[in-house]
RNA sequence: CGGGGCGUGGCGCAGCCUGGCUAGCGCGCUUCCUUGGGGUGGAAGAGGUCGGAGGUUCAAAUCCUCUCGCCCCGACCA
């Protein structure tokens, strides 16, 4: 069952992220079709639970989930000339439909007249139904949601943070003014925080785009920044006020009340199983995966321990007994009771595969009446009393759910800082450095592309307001000009 | 897409430069015994068209050409 040993951060975190994800059988590449990945029953299963609180939260704002088309007309993504342009060179196209065999070999039949595109994102062809279904005042605010998979021809793949398919929620809502869909916009980038931070555990700096780093298409992008154990920056989820161009591009308009026609505001808002990475990078060790309780798969995983069979039969039999308890509690509960491992093996396997909380049940723990417990990033174990183990396993979670994202809170800290000369801001970076630097900039797309030309570092967002610090007047930190205020710098995933 | 590395039982690798018997090693896997509170120990087994195609040769894991995929660095991006 031993799947790797886990190189150490230290050593190679590049390594180490693969590791931790093969250790605890949570992807891994897809080998025959290029870029994209397997993703694993344990990966999965994360995943859903991720669904589940963006799904409830979505709904508890009003929006219901639908479907829409894998395959894209060629024609709809060109209406839209920005949309177009940022999509282009990763898109996969079906040109062909069915197949012949030809002196036994398989070859491609019948050519497409109008090839599809596989859906990097599906703004087009729901604007084309949003025209269809749109037309009063009165069919507005429409809010969708689609749960899917889509396609992104990456040059480059990094299992969840970048592969060729990735699976995502992507919402597309339509409104009948500015201000409303700006309201949209904000609502669900703060979904999104309250995810990521109460149960991913991951502070998030929320902020805008520069007019670089925008969607291709929008009008403003929106993002939950987050930093991983390397000092770099990972965007979260994104959220995109597209004005009007995609009602203007798909002709979507409504009458409103004083009976005149209008393009529709919308807007659109995604996060994707790149989430899953920022949990690997940004909670767990050299051991393997660390998940919050919230996400976790298995909450408690039990492990009996016995040397006679006599003590077995005790042992396993109290396991489950405690197991039905716990799950009364609404616990996910894994008894591990197989005969071929012996416990450390057990122990290991439960710790790589990310498990908050361990429970070891041998005879010395039932005469006394208790349970050994020791939880993912403890360093030590702690006798519960089983008659009271419900209410302690669950007051015990609590504590490593704050606690992770508190562990997070203090190393985004204690790496964050202020710069206000080139030369400090260049050591932030060097070599394989990062951090979040605030610092001014000229708010220009020419300053941003020179510092990273020069450091790596990009400018992640604008923060808004609450997010680093009080705005304040100063010189860009590159040309010198004059600047309202600081931004924030890192390198980035 | 450019530069670099790699592809040999499930995993990690050796062999390749300098072609030559039945392609090895460690881990894992199967069966049995043993062990059991942090990766038990032993015995006997199973498992490989050497990424793929073509070529050179009496002979190819090894040499040549093409191709597919993975990893790292860069440019592009969630």
């Amino acid at each position: 069952m031993v799947e790797s040993n886990i190189t150490t951060r230290a050593k190679d975190y590049a390594k180490w992220y693969q590791d931790v994800i093969a250790a605890a059988q949570l992807a891994e590449p897809a080998e025959v079709v290029r870029g994209c990945m397997v993703v694993r029953p344990h990966g999965w299963a994360v995943w859903e639970k991720i669904q589940a609180e963006l799904d409830r939260r979505f709904k508890e704002t009003g929006h219901q989930n639908a479907a829409f088309p894998l395959l894209i007309p060629l024609s709809f993504l060109q209406k839209e000339a920005q949309h177009a342009t940022g999509f282009a060179m990763e898109c996969a196209v079906v040109t062909h439909a069915g197949l012949k065999t030809v002196d036994g070999k398989i070859q491609l039949k019948g050519e497409l007249e109008e090839p599809y595109v596989v859906r990097p994102t599906s703004e087009t062809i729901i604007g084309h139904f949003f025209a269809k279904w749109i037309d009063s005042y009165r069919d507005l605010p429409l809010l969708i949601n689609q749960w899917c998979n889509v396609m992104r021809w990456e040059l480059r793949t990094r299992l969840f943070l970048r592969t060729g398919e990735f699976w995502w929620q992507e919402g597309h809502t339509a409104h009948a003014s500015h201000e409303e869909a700006q309201e949209e916009v904000q609502r669900m980038l703060h979904i999104y925080r309250d995810v990521y931070e109460n149960v991913l555990a991951i502070p998030v700096t929320l902020g805008a785009k520069t007019a670089n780093e925008r969607f291709a298409g929008a009008h403003e992008t929106f993002c939950v920044e987050a930093m991983m154990q390397d000092g770099k920056a990972l965007q979260g989820a994104t959220s995109h006020d597209l004005g009007q161009n995609f009602g203007k591009a798909f002709n979507i308009t409504f009458q409103n009340k004083s009976g005149q026609r209008e393009f529709v505001w919308q807007t659109s808002w995604g996060a994707s199983t790149r989430m899953i990475g920022a949990l690997i990078m940004a909670h767990s060790d050299d051991n393997g995966l660390v998940l919050p309780p919230r996400v976790a798969p298995i909450h408690v995983a039990i492990v009996p321990i016995w040397k006679t069979d006599s003590e077995r039969a005790a042992v396993v039999e109290a396991a489950h007994n405690l197991a039905r308890d716990l799950r009364d509690d609404g616990l996910i509960v894994k008894v591990d009771d197989r005969e071929e491992l012996k416990p450390g093996a057990k122990y290991f396997e439960w710790e790589r595969k990310g498990v908050p909380l361990r429970l070891e049940l041998g005879p010395r723990d039932l005469a006394a009446g208790t349970a050994l417990s020791k939880t993912r990033i403890g360093d030590k174990k702690e006798p519960l009393s089983l008659s009271a183990l419900g209410s302690e396993v669950g007051r015990t979670l609590d504590t490593m759910q704050k606690a992770l994202f508190e562990r997070a809170l203090a190393f985004r800290q204690s790496n964050t800082l202020e710069v206000d000369s080139w030369a400090d801001f260049e050591a932030v970076f060097a070599g394989a450095g990062s951090k979040f630097v605030y610092a001014h900039w000229d708010g220009t797309t020419e300053t941003e592309l020179a510092i990273k030309e020069a450091t790596k570092a990009t400018i992640r967002c604008l923060p808004l307001e609450g997010h680093g610090p009080a705005p304040s007047s100063g010189r860009c930190i590159k040309t010198g000009k004059p600047s309202a205020r600081r931004v924030l710098f890192s390198k980035n995933y």
